[in-house]
DNA sequence: CTGAAAGCGCTTACAG
DNA sequence: CTGAAAGCGCTTACAG
C-alpha cells in the first residue's frame, strides 16, 4: 500500500461537497444542507447545488454522515431457517416495508438457534439503527449489549421469557385454541400434536392452547416433538403409522411439517381427510398447492411487520426501550384436508 | 434537535479510541493498530490496548473506517424472486460463504425484472465493496455506475447479452442438451418444453440446448410461455390438456413450474412417469419429496457461489473489471417422474 | 514499534 | 439564508 489517503480518492474520483461546492459557488456547508432532510436552504441556492451535482455526479457519502449524526439507515434482520418459505416471504415484506422508509436490510443468517456473538458484534459494529430476530433465540448478555447501545429490538414471531423486549407474534394461544375446537366440530376424537423446536415460543404456545381445550374436554391426545422441517414431520408421521394408533387429527405446529406428514400418510395408503384431518400453520403459499390443499392457521405477516416496523422507527426517533409482547389475530383458512 | 453533536455523542456514552488511548496509556494511533489488519504493534502495546477496550466495551467505528480507507465490507445483493425456495437458499449461502471473509451482507429486493434506480443508489451510496444480482436485470446505463465507481458486480444464474459483466451460471445448454437426450433414452416422443420468463437468459439457453437435440432428431417438439412460478406451470399444464394433444415428456425450465405441471397433471387422472415423464431444474430440496419425486438438474450452487465470492475478492483486492460468462456444470438427478 | 498530526467527507452550532 | 470552522472516530504517512 503505497498509496496515500489522497492518492486512492483520486484513483477513485470521488467526488465531495467540496467539489459540488466549488462548481455551485456556494460553501460546502450549503451543499450539504441540500442533502439533509429538514436544514434549510434558499430555492436558488439549492438549485444551482442540484445542477452541480447532476453534472458531477455526486452522492452524499453515508459514512461520512453516519460519522456524524451517530444514525444509520440499516436495520439488522437475524433469520435462521431459510428452508421455511415463511421466512423468505417475511424478509421481502420487511424489506419492502424498510425501504419506503428510507431503510436498508442487512440480513444476518445465524447458523444455531442463538445467535452468536460474531453476529451481534456484525450488528453493533455497523451500528445498526434497529434490530429484526425472527426464528432465533439471544442469551440475556447479548441482549444487554444492545439496551446498553439503545439499539431497538423486536423478536418477530419468537417471545423470549427471561428477556424483557419487545416482541411481535401472532395470537399463537388464541389460533391453537380455534383449530381444537375447529376440529372437535368435525368430529375428530383423538389427536396429535406435532411440535416445532422444543424452545421455540410459537410451538410451545401452540402447543398449549390446542391442548387446554382437549384436556377440558377430556379427549385422547398426545403430542410428538420435532422440529419444524419437513423432514421432521415425515419421520413423525412414520412414526405414528408404526406404532398402530392413528389419531383422527393432527395439528403441526407448520405447514412444512404438515406436508411432511401428508406425504407419509399417502404413502400409507392413508386418506387425508378421510381417514385423519390434518391442519398446519403459517398459510405459506403451498398450503394453497393442488397437493395439499391444506387447512391451516394464516399469520397475519402483513399486519405483524407493520407493527414492527412502526415500533422501531419510534424507537430509532426517541429510544424507550418499551417491551411489551404484541399479539396479533390470525385467522383459520379452511381446505380440502379437514 | 438542541443537542450538541458531542451532546449526543455523551447521550449514547460511545468508547471511542482515544477512551481507550487513555487509559492504556498509549496513544490512540496505538489502539488502531491494534484493530487494523496488517498493522504493527509489539505485543505489550496490543496487550494493553486489549485489557483497556474490553473494560471499556470498546468498538472500532466501521463508518469511520469506511471513511478513510473507501472501502466498506458490506456486499449488496440484489434478488427478485423470494418466492422460489432456489433462491432463499442462495442467498443463505451467500451470506455464510461472505462471512468467512468478514462481508456482510446488503439485501436488495427487486419488484421488478429490471434493478430500479433507488436501488442501485442505495448499493452507491453504501458505497459496497460488491454486488451479487441474482434473478435481475440491469440497464447498460446503470451497469456503467458502477463500472465508474469500480465497483465489481457478478450476474449469479444470469447472463446479460448486451452488458460486459462477469457471469456465473450453471451450463445451462449442456444441462439441457442432456435433458433432451436423457428423455429420449426413455422412449419419450413428443416434448414440450414450458419456459420461464421470456427475459431469462436460463430460460432461452434451456430452451435452445432442449429444442436443438429434438429438432436434430426431428421428433415432435413444441414450447409454452411461462413464468417460473408454480402457477404459471400449473396453468400451462391445464392449457395443454385442454389442448388434448398430450406430449410424452416435458421440461419444465424450473422445478417450482414442473410441480405445478404435476399437480395439474395429477388432477386429470394423468399418470406420471406412465403417461408423461416430467424433468424440473434446479434440484431444490422439494424435489426429493415424496410427493413430487422429481428428476431434475441440479444447479451446483456451492461451486457457484464460491466461483463468485473468489471473483469479487479478487476484484475487491485490485479492480480489473475482468468480464467473462463462467459456465459451471451442474449433475442430473434422476427419480420417479421420469 | 510508537506518537503527533493531517485528513477522510460530511453535519452543525455559531455569527452575520 | 449562508459561510467559516470545529469535529465525528478513525487510518496513515512521517519522524523519531
Amino acid at each position: 500500500m503505497a498509496i496515500s489517503v489522497k492518492g486512492l480518492r483520486k484513483m477513485k474520483e470521488t467526488v465531495t461537497a467540496k467539489d459540488v461546492a466549488k462548481l455551485a459557488g456556494v460553501s460546502q456547508s450549503s451543499v450539504s444542507r441540500v442533502y439533509f432532510e429538514g436544514a434549510k436552504v434558499s430555492n436558488k441556492t439549492r438549485e444551482k447545488v442540484l445542477t452541480a451535482a447532476k453534472e458531477l455526479n455526486y452522492r452524499p457519502n453515508e459514512f461520512a454522515r453516519s460519522l456524524i449524526t451517530n444514525k444509520t439507515k440499516i436495520i439488522g434482520l437475524v433469520m435462521k431457517g431459510v428452508q421455511n418459505p415463511f421466512y423468505p416471504q417475511v424478509l421481502k415484506q420487511f424489506t419492502i416495508a424498510f425501504k419506503q422508509y428510507g431503510y436498508s436490510v442487512l440480513f444476518i443468517h445465524t447458523n444455531n438457534e442463538e445467535i452468536q456473538s460474531e453476529d451481534v458484534e456484525t450488528l453493533l459494529n455497523y451500528n445498526v439503527a434497529g434490530v429484526v430476530i425472527t426464528d432465533a433465540i439471544m442469551s440475556l448478555k447479548v441482549a444487554e449489549a444492545f439496551k446498553q447501545n439503545k439499539i431497538p429490538l423486536v423478536f418477530f414471531n419468537r417471545k423470549l421469557d427471561n428477556i424483557d423486549f419487545y416482541s411481535v407474534c401472532c395470537n399463537n394461544l388464541n389460533a391453537s385454541r380455534h383449530i381444537a375446537e375447529y376440529l372437535l366440530s368435525k368430529g375428530a376424537t383423538n389427536f396429535v400434536y406435532i411440535s416445532g423446536n422444543s424452545n421455540a415460543s410459537t410451538s410451545l404456545e401452540r402447543e398449549k392452547g390446542f391442548s387446554e381445550i382437549l384436556k377440558h374436554r377430556n379427549v385422547a391426545y398426545r403430542r410428538y416433538s420435532s422440529d419444524y422441517t419437513y423432514k421432521g414431520g415425515y419421520d413423525t408421521a412414520n412414526k405414528i403409522i408404526a406404532e398402530k394408533n392413528m389419531p383422527s387429527a393432527i395439528f403441526a405446529a407448520n405447514d412444512i411439517m404438515a406436508f411432511g406428514v401428508m406425504d407419509a400418510l399417502r404413502e400409507n395408503e392413508l386418506k387425508i381427510p378421510a381417514d385423519l384431518r390434518i391442519v398446519g400453520f403459517d398459510n405459506i403459499e403451498m398450503a394453497s398447492w393442488p397437493t395439499y390443499q391444506l387447512t391451516t392457521w394464516e399469520q397475519p405477516i402483513e399486519k405483524m411487520v407493520e407493527t414492527t416496523v412502526d415500533y422501531l422507527l419510534n424507537e430509532i426517533d426517541v429510544y424507550t426501550g418499551l417491551a411489551k409482547a404484541v399479539e396479533i389475530e390470525g385467522v383459520l383458512i379452511e381446505r380440502k384436508s379437514t
